[in-house]
DNA sequence: TTTAGGG
DNA sequence: CCCTAAA
């Protein structure tokens, strides 16, 4: 639970998010996705972004989140839609000791919870049970556990005086000190400058109230984590954490357990995010470049507690259902505020109901989004209006607002459309399913100096709506304001979702495969689809297509994504939406050329 | 409101 | 992309 108020935070790791920020209550989610193996991982930076342009763009301005709700974002995970879950909502409390509610007593609670809490999701949205150790993350309550007792008591608080940075990091080589990097932000680096890592390494720690656990941190690394154990249920338990954060509750688990818990966690967490963090570190030096941001996302102090857990919220335990695909919004398209608790939770894992961080008044609060998408002041409006406290949060959010958004832009750069001046195909290939091994996979080399140029056009595109109708490009011409080229990525997803929904479910498509966009309307879909069918139509026949008769587009269509849309028109001339997906192998089918009158669809 | 089509 | 008729 946790209302959404703004994305003030989004912690390096990705992992982290601080999306409320009233005052001193900070509300921070925690999302992870499911892997192919059907085990939770943390969200990839990506990921975050893409739930964040989720929530932030969706047309509903409030939100709250529930833990366990799960958000389908347009990234791409490993298939499928992603769907990013929230491990967890907590509020982040500044300067506070032992939380009250938190003492032993409450932590026994947890045992019991434990045990049905342990579900996680298959690939295949299946849930398995506890009893299959190797398939099965660790539970929430199990990681709220482990985390949560991490600190104080492990013994490591001796440790504290080591732990003025300077004095061990200075010690490190730069690949410990890259080691060190990767078990504090989460993620790996390939920033080779000393002075650079010690400086976020530090900050990251210092930004942290809880010191104690990374003081263990650094010392865990440097000691090459020679407290790590087997100690965690299964080492293929992959549920991760951002380690760093761990409340700095004390509590009366055995040091030693939980130390080397927390280790083994520690020590998955990193794996795993190696994996996940390919993106960004194959876009070299973008960390350097970290550098030269200054006024990034804060880092916000790490150290909370779980909020539900100690409001002794309704606890009413259900759990939801994994498989379900839809996302919760689509429930209430067009609720502008959107109360209910989220999703059927069918199963057994404990879920939150939610609740209005702010103040428990019941008012939803409406977000406000960055300013870098489209009508800030609106929201911001309706903010103070609707928040009796607005100020502190206006102002923290202009700031932010204006601090962060250059860097926002940056970081959402994978989500965000693509300018047509570069023809680069970006972003993870999505799942077209018959398309697994097209040459359109990643992005590659990207200029950054044209991307912030780019950037620059679109926000200027975005802050200065309505007015003018033509902006100028690059070139020297002049184009329509309102052009947003298709990316390649915009136009698998809406291939794959016309394949999946058929062709002609506009609304069904935009909500489903393009929640984050919010630019692309329903009818923007169906424009570009017809579109694409006509190229598709005039490729196919002449063969391969792109000689010079044909206006190039402004982001080039590679050819296979284009048989498949023929292919889809064709299948969809045939069968209904619902069963087209069966209908590859019957493309001989005699009555195939009925009405192609109409360019061949629907 | 959403779709389909023309401009 | 925009606009609008139809559903």
């Amino acid at each position: 639970m946790g209302t959404l108020v703004d994305i003030v935070g989004n912690e390096e790791a990705g992992v982290d998010c601080i999306i409320s920020h009233k005052a001193a209550d900070p509300v921070v989610y925690q999302l992870a996705r499911v892997d192919g193996d059907g085990r939770l991982v943390p969200a990839t930076e990506d990921e975050v972004m893409a739930v964040e342009d989720l929530l932030e763009e969706d047309k509903s301005n409030v939100r709250t989140l529930d833990t366990g709700q799960i958000l389908e974002c347009s990234t791409n995970g490993s298939e499928g839609q992603p769907q990013l879950e929230i491990l967890e909502i907590g509020t982040e409390k500044p300067n506070i000791p032992p939380h009250p509610m938190m003492d032993s007593e409450e932590v026994d609670v947890h045992p019991k919870e434990r045990i049905p809490s342990l579900v996680c999701h298959g690939s295949d949205g299946s849930v398995c049970q506890s009893g299959s150790p190797g398939e099965c993350s660790k539970t929430f309550s199990e990681l709220d556990r482990s985390k949560t007792n991490s600190s104080f008591d492990t013994g490591m608080k001796p440790d504290f005086s080591l732990l003025n940075g300077e004095i061990h990091l200075d010690n490190l080589s730069v690949k410990d000190l890259q080691e060190t990097f990767k078990a504090t932000f989460g993620r790996e680096t390939s920033v080779k400058d000393k002075q650079w890592l010690k400086r976020r390494i530090i900050m990251g720690l210092t930004n942290s109230c809880d010191f104690s656990t990374t003081s263990f941190v650094i010392i865990d690394n440097r000691v090459g984590r020679k407290q790590k154990t087997e100690t965690c249920e299964s080492v293929d338990c992959s549920v991760l954490f951002d380690c760093v954060v761990t409340s700095a509750m004390e509590n009366h688990e055995s040091p030693s357990t939980s130390h080397d818990k927390k280790s083994e966690i520690h020590s998955i967490a990193n794996e795993t995010n190696m994996e996940s963090s390919t993106f960004q570190d194959k876009s070299g030096g973008k960390d350097a470049e970290t550098e030269e941001r200054p006024a990034k996302r804060i880092r916000k102090p790490t150290k909370r507690y779980i909020e539900e857990l100690s409001e002794g919220e309704s606890r009413d335990s259900g759990a939801k259902i994994v498989s379900s695909v839809k996302h919760p919004a689509y429930d209430q398209p067009s609720a502008k505020v959107w109360a209910r608790p989220v999703q059927n939770f069918g199963l057994d894992r404990r879920y939150l109901t939610r609740k209005d961080s702010l103040g428990g008044s019941g008012i939803q609060i409406p977000y406000v989004s960055r300013i870098r998408r489209s009508r800030p002041r609106e929201n911001l409006m309706n903010l103070m209006k609707l928040q009796p406290s607005g100020e502190g949060i206006s102002i923290s959010l202009e700031k932010n607002d204006v601090a962060s958004s250059t860097q926002l832009d940056k970081e959402c750069g994978n989500n965000a459309p693509k300018n047509s001046l570069s023809p680069r195909w970006i972003e993870e290939p999505p799942v077209v399913a018959s398309e697994r091994s097209t040459p359109y996979t990643e992005r590659t080399t990207i200029q950054l100096e044209e991307e912030v140029k780019l950037k620059n056009v679109e926000s200027y595109r975005n802050n200065s709506d309505e007015e003018v109708v033509t902006v100028p490009t690059a070139n020297g011409g002049m184009r329509r304001k309102h052009h947003r080229p298709w990316t390649l990525s915009e136009v698998v997803k809406l291939v794959d979702g016309v394949a999946k929904y058929g062709a002609g479910r506009w609304s069904e498509i935009k909500r489903l495969a393009f929640a984050s966009y919010s630019y692309r309307t329903s009818v923007d879909l169906k424009d570009k689809w017809r579109n694409l069918l006509r190229a598709s139509l005039a490729e196919l026949p002449t063969g391969n297509g792109m000689h010079g008769s044909r206006k190039q587009a402004s982001v080039p269509i590679p050819a296979p994504i284009l048989s498949r849309v023929r292919e889809l028109a064709e299948m969809q001339t045939h069968v209904p939406p619902s069963i087209s997906y069966c209908k590859l192998a019957e493309r001989n089918e005699p009555n195939k050329t009925v009405h192609e009158t109409r360019s061949g669809f629907l």
